[in-house]
DNA sequence: TTGAAAGCGCTAACAC
DNA sequence: GTGTTAGCGCTTTCAA
């Protein structure tokens, strides 16, 4: 052994309490144990070259033995990354952004990311503390689902991150990535439908005015409506999830001779407007039919089985991830993605033969 | 303006490049700009007393034109805390655990904390890592649903968080707080009510072999059996989820002619099981009556809507981040809580009156 | 009321 | 191959 170096402080010292748990190990731990620089641990433990066979080993061991953990704040502090990345979603109980975490995170891991999934319940100002949050946090970059926040409030709260991508919701590509799904062709696959299966009078049931796919809905709707000399019958607007759907139900029931189909924002609301109006008896699809929106497990599950517009979830949190990467690392060759939904045709609306 | 305090780096110094974005500010640059030591700004910052009105003022003028936002990580590394808290599930897109972590975050954020939720796919290595991940991060403590590890492995991993509060799965409650559900007695009411319905031929779909609420159900069912000089008549493990209740399904239509009745593990393997056996013509519940676990909000929508055990999913959250909190402050307390599962009749089951 | 010094754990940059 | 120095941003302790 050689130089050996000073003792910092003893281990007694260093807890409070000699009845306490001891103190993680540090790298100064280790390199007392082993004889050598606190320098020198950190390079064998980075697997960085320059260190010698036995130094290496002795130090591995030791580090084994110690239980050393290497301590991400002190790490992040000096090296200025975090290798964390925050994900925001409007509402982790819609089955929807489950799916899309677990794409990204799919893609993260092996790329040694840890995903920091933070879910704001729908309510824009929690959106904008939430990024606060992860800004306070020094996130490496941040995958942003469906924000609710204004343009202004948006730019501002994203500017000072480090790297984003939006997820259904475009800005320009200088200040973010942006994934989205085709909506506008998802609405006119929908009306497609839902005009060959006969149906005339078509109803929107929108989810928050702020989602700006919605809106996007909304634009298909009524281009696909006006290109056939037609519009939309009725709007009404409710939380996107199963509670939303039952009030939309409430709303819609005194209109129904009025309508002969509803587009919904999304599976939730539309399985919610289904059990709402099938509970008073109307019947899906012979007296009204529905179309909802993303696909989710449950959509096949119910009955009638809900016709609806297919999104790549899993899909949609990949590519978001390895965008987000690549703006991380400098690479912004990619600016924009765009997935096209797919109609699932099921049970909650006529067959075209009707 | 008083004593002038050293200009340590200049801003072009600080940045790599001047074309990037100004590095953030740090409370260093509010005291230089202050004239004041950076001691305190911090004591300004974090409404600590002890510091002149104008000074305060001047201090808080230039944090809000700095933006100057606290770095988290140097105040972690100095206060050995983080404000964060782990919670591990072992799916997210099982609709059972978003509602967990949304009780939990219900409690958390107003006292402070962060939630970082991660998934582990039903992969007890994944498991370990993750919570590795977790201590390198030095969370303040943990929630860990529905352990998969084993005794010896769940011991070491949890042994080094400062504070640990365990979702169904039982340990002494010097290592970690429990919550629970009693599926023994959510088995019990199963069991009472499916004989009650005229069953008497009752299998069991098991989900993870690790998985301690799994035991307890099965526990459960074969006490509750036994009382009545009955048997579990067959039984099958599978995931637990709805690809996990598909497979299953195929796997029972040969043997339905030996039972009447199954009992799953949760919902999603339920909804599974009713619709691959519902695909082959077999009549829910005339032909077999299903019971469900959890109550999922999916349950009451499919067909026929499933029977179930209703478990308090968002208390569950609750009161487990409460414990933690308890214990991150040394009030240790309370050490256990067990919640009861309600029976929620619908119509996967047949009537008593059959 | 305010400041100076020191250190949390780790690692670039530069010795040797 | 290995060590020294310095500093990431913040706060505790002690001093003025």
């Amino acid at each position: 052994m050689r130089a050996r170096h000073v003792l910092v402080r003893g281990n007694a010292e260093r807890n409070g309490n000699l009845d306490e748990k001891p103190r993680q190990a540090t790298i100064l731990d280790i390199a007392e144990a082993a004889g050598v620089s606190p320098m020198t641990v950190s390079r064998v433990l980075n697997g960085r070259g320059g260190a010698g066979v036995q130094t290496r080993e002795r130090v591995m061991a030791l580090a084994q033995s110690l239980h050393y953990r290497p301590n991400a704040f002190a790490k992040s502090l000096k090296n200025d990354r975090s290798q964390v990345i925050g994900i925001v979603v409007p509402d982790i109980a819609n089955p929807f952004f489950p799916e899309i975490i677990r794409g990204a995170e799919l893609v993260a891991r092996p790329a040694g990311y840890t995903l920091l999934s933070s879910n704001i319940v729908e309510d824009p100002d929690r959106e904008a503390e939430v990024l606060e949050t992860l800004l306070r946090h020094r996130v490496d970059g941040v995958i942003l689902c469906s924000a609710r926040l204004d343009e202004a409030r948006l730019l501002q709260a994203i500017g000072t991150q480090r790297a984003v991508v939006l997820i259904n919701r475009a800005v320009s590509s200088r200040f973010a990535g942006c994934v989205e799904i085709d909506y506008r062709i998802g609405a006119e696959l929908a009306v497609d439908h839902l005009v060959a299966s006969g149906c005339r009078r078509i109803a929107y049931a929108s989810g928050p005015a702020t989602s700006f796919g919605g809106l996007r809905r909304q634009e298909g709707l009524d281009l696909a409506l006006r290109s056939r000399e037609m519009a939309l019958v009725e709007q009404c607007m409710f939380q996107p999830d199963l509670a939303g759907g039952y009030a939309a139900a409430l709303w819609l029931y005194p209109q129904l001779h009025r309508l002969d189909a509803v587009f919904c924002y999304n599976d939730l609301m539309a399985m919610g407007i289904s059990a709402g109006l099938q509970a008073q008896g109307v019947r899906i699809p012979e007296d009204l039919s529905l179309i909802g929106c993303d696909d989710i497990a449950a959509a096949g599950l119910v009955t009638p089985s809900l016709t609806t517009l297919r999104v790549a979830k899993q899909a949609l949190g990949e590519l978001a991830m390895r965008m987000l990467l690549d703006r991380i690392e400098g690479r912004n060759a990619q600016q924009r993605i765009v997935l096209e939904p797919e109609l699932i045709v099921r049970g909650s609306t006529r067959p075209r033969a009707w």
